[in-house]
Formats: structure tokens, C-alpha cells, sequence
DNA sequence: AACCCGGGGAA
DNA sequence: TTCCCAGGGTT
């Protein structure tokens, strides 16, 4: 018996799990699920993502690729295409190079260790934990955003979640808290408390099992709790891009630079520090790359993309083109592959209100 | 330790 | 608007 487990702890695990057993509703896809691919998959796409949300992609994921051999051998572009609108793009990125990895150095077994699973692309604690936990039933607590905010209320922590110490702080109280009898069900149980009971907004507390020992609802401090330190400054940035057409082609680059939506693609991107008029914008263009029998056909309106950290602001101006560049030879499409490749939000967005793509 | 990386839904 | 989501990687 550990001695540093008090009578709250035992209090804590029993109730919960109690919770899980009789009223537990929740229901996902990948619940119950014991194949450590498809909870590797299922992870990744929910990493600071909500369940309603990925669910869709795990369902189209999982359909495209059953195993993932199928995955490892999937071409990028396509895996990208069906990861496009889902956001944090490293992410598809360390998916199909974990992919890869399994397939050839495991050869298709997933690795069954905590460490092996921990040093796998795009997978941190929480992530190793929970495939540990799920899919070979070790005894890894998970620590996500729900277990934080249902400890840091119950145990009344005001240690900010989003520093050194309190990540600290949380794993290790995670860990005693867990059953390790039962890690799988002990995991599942918490995450669906925290998501349907002990909700970040408006949590119910008044149907709660845990409250008569919470710390946070005996002293009124639900509402603060858990606590953050971080402010995050949004940067505003302005984006004019140039549709160059020439016929029935139209150039794409992709982004590859160290900036936000890397993998994803664009048109050609003249960024300004303030918002310009078109005219300064095709100054600026003729500036960077000398374009000669150039004419404006078309400018949109403004397009609104709002980031955790930045917001981008967009324009489209459609310049027709008498013949391709030789040295941009190599980036232009035709405007029929559009719907293969993958765009950020905002692209998409102005693609779908476009009509001169169908033209 | 601080900062970067998307998009969407709820209040 | 603000908050935050089954977080992880880089500097």
C-alpha cells in the first residue's frame, strides 16, 4: 500500500470509478478498441481537437486506411488531403513518418512498450500513455486537459496547468490517483468525467459524485480553476495572393518554409505588413518578380482567418497571364487538380465561393 | 522556459 | 468576443 495515498485518493479512484461503470454514457468510435494502430490514429487526430470534431476524419481515415500498412504506403499528398481543415499539420506530417517507421522497422507491429511508444514521432506523454494504457493495459495515467481541470478542482490546485511545475505536479498525482488494476478503464473514466460532468464551462455540480470532497466546490473556486499563466499576443499579418492564370492552368506552391501551414498549399504570396491597396499589391509583385504582359482580371474581398496566435487577413487578385514563366514553369497546374490538393481554411473558403474554377 | 503550430464550437 | 479542446515540437 502506498502510504502517500490518503483517504481522499482511495475516495477519488472509488468514486470515479464508480461514475464510469453506472453512468458513464459517452460514446466514441474508437471506445473499447484494443488495435494500437487505430488508437495511435484516433490520439493524433484528437490532440487539442474535440472529439465532435475529429470524428468524422478518424471515420474517413480509418475507412482509406484499415491498417496501417496502408497508411505507410498512401501517397502524401492524398494523406494530406484527407487530413486538410483539421489543423496542426506537423501532426500529418509525424503521422506518416510513425507510419512509415512501423512499417519498416517493426514491420507492422506496433511497438508494446511505454518508452518504444513515447519515442515515436508526434507522440508525447499523454498520447504514450494513452495508447500504453488502451491498447496493452500498463499502467500510464493519462494527463490531458480534462484531467487537469478535474484534479486541479477536486484536490483545489491552483498551480497553473501550462507550467513546469504544475505539469509536474499533475503527473504525478495522476499516477497515484490511477488504478493500476484497471488503466484502461481508469483513463477512459476520467477523460469522459472531465468532458461531461466536470465541464470547463457550467460544470454539474450539482449532479456530481465527486463534490461533497471537492476542494474547489467546498471553497467556490470552480469557476477559476484550473488556473493558466500564459497570455497569448495575436499578430496580425496580410496576405495578397495572385492567382496567376495562363488558359487552364494556374501556379500552386507549396509552403514549405518554417511558418504556419507547412505541407499545406497556395497561390503566389506577397505578404505586406499593413493592409494595401491592389494597385501597391502589383507594384510590390512586379517588384519581387517581373512579370511583363500581366493584367488584373479579378480581386476579391477580404478574407478573415483567426489562429491561436495570429490572424490573417487575405486577399485574391486573379492576374491573367499571356503565356508561363519559364522559371515558374514547374509550379503550375491545371486548375482541375485543385480539388486534389490540400489548402488552408482560408483558401478553401474563397475556393469554394470562386466560381472561376468550374469555368 | 517560452514560443509556435489550426480550426471549430459553445457560451 | 473569449475560451479551450483526448498536446507536441522547436528554440
Amino acid at each position: 500500500m502506498n502510504p502517500s495515498i490518503s483517504k481522499q485518493h482511495r475516495f477519488f479512484t472509488r468514486t470515479l470509478m464508480r461514475w464510469h461503470m453506472h453512468s458513464n454514457n459517452r460514446v466514441m468510435p474508437w471506445k473499447f478498441e484494443k488495435d494500437p494502430y487505430k488508437i495511435w490514429l484516433s490520439e493524433i487526430i484528437l490532440q487539442q481537437t474535440r472529439v465532435a470534431q475529429g470524428t468524422a476524419y478518424y471515420n474517413r481515415f480509418i475507412k482509406k486506411y484499415p491498417a496501417i500498412e496502408k497508411l505507410a504506403k498512401a501517397k502524401e499528398a492524398e494523406v494530406f488531403k484527407l487530413w486538410e481543415g483539421l489543423g496542426y499539420y506537423s501532426r500529418c506530417r509525424n503521422l506518416m513518418a510513425t507510419a512509415t517507421l512501423i512499417h519498416e522497422k517493426y514491420k507492422n507491429v506496433f511497438p508494446s512498450t511505454y518508452k518504444e511508444i513515447l519515442s515515436l514521432k508526434g507522440v508525447g506523454p499523454y498520447t504514450a500513455a494513452a495508447i500504453a494504457s488502451f491498447g496493452f493495459d500498463l499502467p500510464y495515467a493519462v494527463v490531458d486537459g480534462n484531467v487537469m481541470r478535474v484534479l486541479s478542482r477536486f484536490f483545489g490546485i491552483f498551480t497553473p496547468i501550462d507550467t513546469t511545475l504544475g505539469k509536474k505536479t499533475f503527473n504525478e498525482l495522476a499516477q497515484l490517483l490511477l488504478d493500476p488494476k484497471q488503466p484502461a478503464q481508469y483513463n477512459q473514466a476520467i477523460m469522459d468525467f472531465g468532458a461531461t460532468v466536470c465541464k470547463p464551462q457550467s460544470p454539474l455540480c450539482n449532479q456530481c459524485p465527486l463534490s461533497q470532497n471537492c476542494l474547489a466546490f467546498k471553497k467556490k473556486s470552480v469557476d477559476i480553476l484550473p488556473k493558466k499563466s500564459k497570455k497569448i499576443i495575436v499578430k496580425q499579418r496580410f496576405f495578397n495572393y495572385f492567382l496567376l492564370e495562363v488558359g487552364s492552368f494556374i501556379l500552386i506552391k507549396p509552403r514549405t518554409h518554417k511558418d504556419i501551414w507547412k505541407g499545406l498549399h497556395e497561390f503566389l504570396l506577397s505578404e505586406t505588413s499593413s493592409q494595401v491597396s491592389t494597385k501597391d499589391a502589383m507594384k510590390k509583385l512586379s517588384e519581387e518578380i517581373g512579370l511583363s504582359d500581366k493584367k488584373t482580371i479579378e480581386v476579391s474581398k477580404l478574407y478573415k482567418q483567426k489562429l491561436t496566435h495570429q490572424e490573417i487577413t487575405a486577399r485574391f487578385i486573379r492576374v491573367q497571364l499571356d503565356a508561363i514563366p519559364s522559371e515558374l514553369s514547374s509550379f503550375f497546374v491545371q486548375k482541375k487538380q485543385l480539388k486534389k490538393i490540400a489548402f488552408p481554411k482560408i483558401i478553401t473558403e474563397y475556393l469554394e465561393e470562386a466560381i472561376f474554377i468550374n469555368t
